[in-house]
DNA sequence: GTTAGTTTGTGCGACGGCCATACAAAAGGC
DNA sequence: GCCTTTTGTATGGCCGTCGCACAAACTAAC
């Protein structure tokens, strides 16, 4: 008996395979934590003191890591350890290109913002063409500081509000900005030479900002509901972010809520997105939705009101809460995570939300008794996106610190 | 700035690490497709021969290839080709507890069924012991005729309907089985020592047979739902058995259909498996269900009334797959997958099903303009999760091949 | 002040694994 | 029969880690 299977056998590797990942495992280990000694650090990983220095020494000549100087206070006896801790030169690029607004963050490998900028502008129905002019203004601006500063980018990232086919770079379709099949990574390239750059949708690059930094530090997997006009989620699985088979996963807001529920712009019905979303959680509440209202406001239209205790809010975030959490609830039976985590809009409007979600929850998650789900609130307002956007750079950086060195060598070969 | 991260960080890597990724590499690709050379495989690979060679070498002395003795016919000029293909000695042992049966599998690493068990028993509310006793009976029965016809035992695992933890080897809780927090490893390496035995959940083990040697073959991202008296699925990414955070992910049976929907035996209310689980679908289409009668009889009196034209079924089977398929399409929104498979009781009913979850999943999920979603039937029939409890013991073998090595030097020593 | 003890970081030889090359074996083509 | 082609094996070189030894730097104790 045969049958034919295709191989899903990793590649080959070699010599150059286990330097690449001692390199990783090295970086990673200083980067989760305190600085430490090469000793330490030894003993932490299981590599001997004497490959150790190797990898720090190509570590420290990559500009990925540095000695603090400060001859650790010790205290205790015996030859004092020389601290290494991150360098701060090697810099990822952030950008976002969002409904109301564009942005940009500079973030270097130890998690600083070095340079920002947040453009308000109503995107709805845009050309991508100026759109994407601008963003290229802002990115070349932010190399120009880069370079002023002595910084070393490493690449940089795009936030989109859609659905997002990483491989080709292309945005496929953004309902709310009214852009269907836009080559954004082939676009910047023209605009920003020099630059590798990525795409990722806006909820997936949320979802790295919270583990990178944010209130999910802790926990390896999580999903991170990011509520907008649209709701979207990223997942992360195991420390790393979930994509599926084409990159398409995480697409909360359009799973059924109601199979016969009111219609939705993609064209299904009882989706989610229609009794969650930013602008029906407004509509129960009462507020009339402007068209051409940005969409920030209705977010904090309800926070006010809720604070003012009316009832017909409080009654419109209650159902939502529910409803958010039957689907959530859903998606952790399936994915079985240790936490949910609601962002974006939800932010701000967690406080009336998250009882709703903490109930639905523990009623509906099969496993709760064994592993009860966490429920957690994003602290980061606006920005979580172009924050996640420098934080999925930086981390590939962290564990495949070899790209650096590659890519370091193709730009001395192009400059002889 | 400095933030406390766990380090995800892989451990560190020396040359045996290489030798044991590239046992797997050869040993994969030996086993996708026909047999092959050493040459042949070096060339795909991009290994060397001599490599090739060495590692060839290592894996016939682990009885896991063998030589095929027929010198490949090959018409080519050049010295002809010795083809080298899967041994046959080496065997896994699938079982599995369900509610009306018991059943064992005994397969060896090219696919073949060396023996097989299948024996009616009803399971219901039954006493764990004196049923592990009769699957222990059947485990030591089936290693006699693996004693018996020279063939190597490398492993086993049990299928179990219920929520299982793999890592300590125990049956959480199956509600249809009545058994809760039963140790099913320990209390089985009790009854057949020198067996090592995992646990593992019913439907897991069905999507595992799919892709192993049923209708998945072909694709490495796809959900394989599988409907009995409750509804489970296996999900599969990229070619592996996607578990989640602690091993309970796929719990598909329970994700909300409607917030407001009937109660579940679960606790929660309005779960998917109360409008498709096999009574559900039944009891709408006119059939009493007897609480004492075979499971497996109203699956067979259902296909019976469908062929037989009667409305009240084909209208019940119609509503029943358009809810499995608004679930389907839930799923594929949030794991991006490739194919939905439908299998267990579904499978004999998958004619009258698939219009239905082929439509939903047409309208539902938001990217199947660019990814259309398969919908197949599963040809197996009650066997595929022993197969699959199989199939899962020797795909370790071939992606791990060093750990079947380290086993017998381990048997050696005890030997010694 | 001196000495012993401890810890850190580096240098050196050994070992294991893959690669490039060379070479013998076993065919087909002329 | 000789040449060409292909296969599989043997050999030396390279690379990366490991084990061990050793110098450096500091504490503790006498």
């Amino acid at each position: 008996m045969s049958f034919e299977r295709p191989t899903s056998a990793g590649s080959r590797a070699d010599q150059s395979t286990i330097r690449r990942a001692n390199l990783g495992v090295v970086l990673q280990q200083i980067a989760g934590g305190a600085p430490r000694s090469r000793a330490r650090v030894a003993a932490e990983t299981g590599l001997t003191r004497g490959t150790v220095s190797s990898l720090v020494g190509e570590l420290i000549e990559l500009e990925l890591l540095r000695e603090t100087g400060e001859n650790a206070r010790s205290g205790r006896v015996g030859r004092p350890a020389q601290s290494l801790e991150l360098a701060d030169r090697v810099v990822a690029i952030g950008l976002e290109v969002n409904v109301d607004y564009l942005a940009l963050c500079v973030e270097d490998l130890t998690g600083a913002v070095r340079h920002e900028r947040h453009v308000k502008t109503d995107n709805r129905d845009s050309e991508p063409g100026p759109v994407l002019d601008r963003l290229a203004d802002l990115a070349r601006e932010a190399l120009d500081v880069i370079a002023g500063e002595g910084l070393v980018p490493v690449g940089g990232a795009v936030a989109l509000p859609g659905l997002v086919d990483q491989k080709s770079g292309t945005l496929l379709r953004a309902p709310n900005l009214g852009w269907d099949e836009i080559p954004v990574v082939s676009e910047l390239a023209i605009r920003v030479p020099d630059l590798p750059i990525l795409v990722d949708n806006e909820a997936n690059l949320a979802a790295v900002a919270e583990h990178w930094q944010g209130v999910a530090q802790d926990i390896e997997s999580f999903i991170c509901v990011f509520g907008e006009v649209g709701v979207g989620a990223g997942i992360f699985v195991g420390g790393e972010l979930y994509r599926g088979a084409h990159g398409y996963g995480g697409e909360f807001g359009h799973i059924t809520v109601d199979p016969d529920g009111p219609p939705c712009k993609c064209g299904s019905n009882g989706c989610l997105e229609t009794y969650v979303g930013q602008d029906a959680i407004a509509r129960r509440a009462g507020i009339t939705v402007g068209s051409g209202a940005l969409a920030s406001s209705a977010a904090s239209d309800l926070v006010q009101r809720a604070r003012a205790g009316d009832p017909q809010t409080l009654e419109s975030l209650s159902e939502a809460g529910s409803c958010l959490g039957a689907g959530l609830a859903s998606a952790v039976n399936l994915f079985d995570l240790e936490a949910v985590i609601v962002g974006g809009c939800f932010g701000p409007l967690a406080p009336w939300l998250v009882d709703g979600v903490r109930d639905a929850l523990e009623r509906r998650v099969l496993s709760a008794a064994w592993s009860p789900c966490d429920v957690r609130a994003s602290t980061f307002g606006e920005g979580a996106a172009v924050r996640g956007a420098c934080a999925l750079t930086l981390r590939s950086v962290l564990t495949e610190p070899w790209i650096v060195a590659e890519r370091r060598s193709q730009a001395r070969e192009a400059a002889v």
